[in-house]
DNA sequence: TTAATAGTGTCTATAAGACATTATACA
DNA sequence: TGTATAATGTCTTATAGACACTATTAA
């Protein structure tokens, strides 16, 4: 007997199987602005997180990601839109998939199936919601730092190693986690592994998500505009390269930086004029900018 | 009542919610041998992925990506290399994640999400298994270009749009796809969006999926050691650089390649004398490379 | 001997880091 | 007027593309 495709669909049955549950968790990047030294600095500026205290069990009390589970009727990226907008009321300037997080223990209440999502959320758009009492929502200084990198040899296989700590500080609290990263070999196939070996405050696998977020954001603000979306519409060199240096955890020379982002913005006619030293000329991001990197054929750039 | 965390996971049921199902698709590369124009010359490299006929609707008789659901016991990870060893037989060389699909429509039958992994199989382990009735497996030629690159002002936005073309060949059947990629804003958050405009012969939404794992594999093999798994243990560098722009599908100096490598292989004492010419010099993959990589944090090569 | 490829040297253009120099406003 | 910061110029180093030159083998 031969089917139709029509009548295969029709007696499709899509519960036969059980399957595991599907969910959303996103990093939202944005900078804060610290303490200026003196009248004639511009505030210190810190790579921020969003974080929400948990309610309910498991993990009660500790602070996780926003994030939950997915409609049948809505996108992955429409999910994290929506429990982004619903649990802080932030409309992210930047959505875009990170990594599906896929181990089976990975949550103690049942097999869940998580897809990170990073945002960026503009310094002028940070405003948080009232919180309702199903969430507390607050922003976190987010630093990430190499602690060490090692060399095994196993079998005649090279393993390396590199421990990233994790400090997360919103000026009552202190979170913290330490990670093992290891690039290694299962059978002839290498892949990375990435264990938690230390967590002081952060819900489930939130940290390894974090860390992997981390990475990539420092990784594709060298060579996308995603830096533009954290600084308002008009802004100086410095102040954007205050940001960028926030980001990376890293000072760069003021005039590569300059360089390095001379085709990415326009100036303006503009000043800024208090500060007891020469004014600043203010730019704008400049899109045409995208034009050129496409036929150059970085194309990629935005999955 | 305030209930443990014990006592919240005894109660805790995961069956309420409605889900989607899961499935993992793989998109696994490797690299042909063509013709050589004469008896001095290497043979021509293509880069080549694998597909299966599909025996069954939906789609039946196109040709699919291997993969398939995902077991509530298994990673998703294991789930992948699992579905590409029970169809092909194959063990990759490298099995690292691409991107999850969430769009609610993207399979006919029911709400599937779908991760796709990159696998890279060695041109010695490229041998499928000999087929049981339930799959036919077969390498094709890739192909992968930009036809077009537009720009469109709307509403003052800009738009991004470039138009891919696939072309998939196996002696006996030659497949294509046209693809529609763009940059755009949904309000302010900027995002990408791929349509497939033309689809000749390929299952589901898999042509999206083949073009960007295709960007994605250009866009790696340039800073991580995946060029490696593709070519034997010892080869030359002529060869290497013939494999490397297959995968590119551009000419590069021979200067330049051998200097941008230069610290990623070791050489031996081993030449290949036939050939009507000089001899080559043989050479095998330095895995301390990626020790210097590494303390120069360049660390989020593999995920 | 010669054609064809392997392998190397070098010129140029470009990008990045370091650091010096000039410009400007406010205490 | 002094000082801190803005903005620019330039020196050096590293890297990539282009291309010429030498080396070697088999027909």
């Amino acid at each position: 007997m031969t089917q139709t495709e029509a009548e295969f669909l029709q007696s499709y049955d899509a519960s036969k199987y059980e399957k595991p549950s599907v969910s959303t968790d996103i990093v939202v990047f944005s900078i804060g602005k610290g303490k200026r030294d003196n009248y004639r600095q511009l505030p210190k500026r810190h790579l921020q997180i969003l974080l929400i205290r948990r309610k309910k069990h498991p993990y009660k009390d500790c602070w996780a990601l926003p994030g939950g589970f997915v409609n049948m009727d809505e996108s992955l990226r429409d999910a994290a839109a929506r429990e982004l907008s619903e649990e802080t009321g932030l409309e992210p300037d930047y959505l875009g998939q990170l990594y599906t997080w896929g181990e089976v223990d990975r949550d103690p209440r049942t097999r869940i199936i998580s897809t990170s999502y990073m945002a960026i959320v503009n310094e002028n758009n940070k405003k948080l919601k009232a919180g309702d009492d199903a969430a507390e929502a607050c922003w976190f200084d987010l630093t990430g730092r190499i602690e060490k990198v090692e060399t095994h040899e196993i079998d005649g296989q090279l393993e390396y190693v590199w421990y990233i700590r994790l400090t997360l500080k919103n000026g009552r609290e202190e979170l913290s986690a330490l990670l093992r990263n290891s690039r290694w070999f299962k059978g002839s196939t290498v892949a990375i592994k990435r264990e938690i070996i230390e967590n002081n405050g952060l819900a489930f696998d939130h940290a390894k998500i974090i860390e992997h977020g981390l990475e990539k954001f420092r990784h594709k603000i060298k060579y996308t505009d995603l830096l533009f979306k954290l600084v308002p519409e008009f802004f100086t060199l410095t102040e954007l390269q205050h940001v960028y240096e926030a980001v990376i955890d890293k000072k760069v020379s003021r005039a590569s930086f300059r360089r390095s982002i001379a085709d990415k913005v326009t100036e303006t006619e503009q000043y800024v004029t208090k500060g007891g030293h020469r004014p600043s000329q203010l730019y704008v991001f400049n899109p045409y900018w995208l034009e050129t990197s496409l036929q150059e054929g970085v194309v990629d750039l935005w999955s």
